[in-house]
DNA sequence: CTGCATCCTCTTCGATACTG
DNA sequence: CAGTATCGAAGAGGATGCAG
């Protein structure tokens, strides 16, 4: 009929799925209403995906009103949500959250990654919990890989940058976790507290900037809602 | 990692997406959420999907604790929505909702299709806004093919049938109209009583029944809610 | 470096037919 | 009624290339 990838139905949910509901659409949505907008920081974002296949979904979005793209001064592109694009939020926050209901931990945490943890750790944090300067914030997992060892969080002026090497700053707090123990946090599965108490995180620095850690990390939009299951 | 299949994501929004934003998946959902429980009945739902693939599904669905299912007495299966599956609804309606405020009724009426209308219509008819006996209601869709044309909706001790062949009772109300009409009415894009004057429908029978149609004849849910396009 | 396009392989989907 | 079996077509993923 209209097209092979179409369900032909004319109910209301089924159209919306035939956009939405694709493969890796949610996820890009997601990267949206974070406020992305370029195509190497969606990238960031959804790494497993292949850039063929994020451009072209990008096209689809576009041609469905989601998004617009508009070529920046430096000649690539700027994506951003349209109204249209925007008001998908509420679907897909209560999608997210019947997620954190009712997925299991275990599953979760068979998917652990330190770059979309510290990526999602550096886009939700609140630097104006911290003090009014240049603040250094190192994270370590010892227990990872070297290459993904280390991470830097640099926060300046209100920005916040995130490094994979050292920025050579000095180090304002030093955050030593283990992978799967900072995920349980940033899921709200537990909290630093419970974590530190438990051996699981170390925090060494200065005194304000780690006894206030629960005001500026930055944790999923979900972390501090009830959860059904284990 | 895990598997092929998923994002590789421990974010909630993509866990989530990973079992429900999966091709038929969410009109599956709907099927159940409006009661069905029996395989076939979900065909009926997904006309177009095929019966391999929706077993494939169900299952899915079954091992992600979405829904359970029962052997019944006759020794068929049964499926049913799991509280974990029910708490799906609100995301669910909010796509939909989302879909139809946004999605142009120009796309959404390409889909024309009697069947899916007319399934959708039997179950959320009420009952109760009929008068307390037997009533048969025929719906004629003259410029159709002559398989498609007849509908016949029986209404009696509060169940509610459809039939494509006659069932031999008086009708006690002949509304024959333009597919694209009735379609319009279901969305809310249009009233009943709007197409009555534009021609485009036509109530014949019981003036009682007729009168307190926008009573008795189903819609769908979001046909009462605004919308932001054409 | 950003933003794709191409080529190739592998998986999934759809159509049809058929079984207990 | 409730599915499987089969097979060709479409779609997704990975690697590589390339222009601005």
């Amino acid at each position: 009929m209209t097209d092979k990838h179409s369900y032909g139905q004319f109910c209301p949910l089924s159209m919306a799925s035939e956009i939405v509901c694709t493969r890796w659409t949610p996820l890009i949505l997601r990267e949206f209403l974070h406020g992305t907008t370029r195509f190497n920081d969606l990238r960031r974002g959804v790494p497993k995906m292949s850039p063929a296949l994020l451009s072209k979904r990008l096209k689809e979005l576009e041609a469905a009103g989601i998004i617009t793209s508009e070529t920046r001064a430096d000649g690539n592109p700027e994506y951003r949500l349209t109204e249209m694009g925007r008001e998908l939020e509420p679907a897909l926050m209560a999608l997210g959250g019947w997620g954190h209901r009712w997925i299991e931990s275990s599953v979760s945490l068979r998917n652990l990654d330190p770059s979309l943890l510290m990526w999602d750790m550096r886009r939700n944090l609140a630097p104006l919990s911290l003090p009014d300067r240049r603040c250094t914030i190192q994270f370590l997992y010892p227990e990872l890989a070297p290459v993904d060892q280390n991470w830097w969080i640099v926060v300046e002026d209100g920005a916040v940058d995130l490094c994979r090497i050292d920025p050579g700053h000095e180090i304002d707090l030093l955050v030593s976790a283990s992978l799967r123990a900072m995920t349980s946090v940033w899921m709200g599965l537990t909290t630093i507290k419970a974590e530190v108490e438990a051996g699981r995180i170390q925090l060494d620095g200065e005194r304000a900037i780690a006894r206030s850690i629960g005001k500026w990390l930055g944790l999923s939009h979900f972390a501090p809602m009830k959860r059904n299951v284990g």
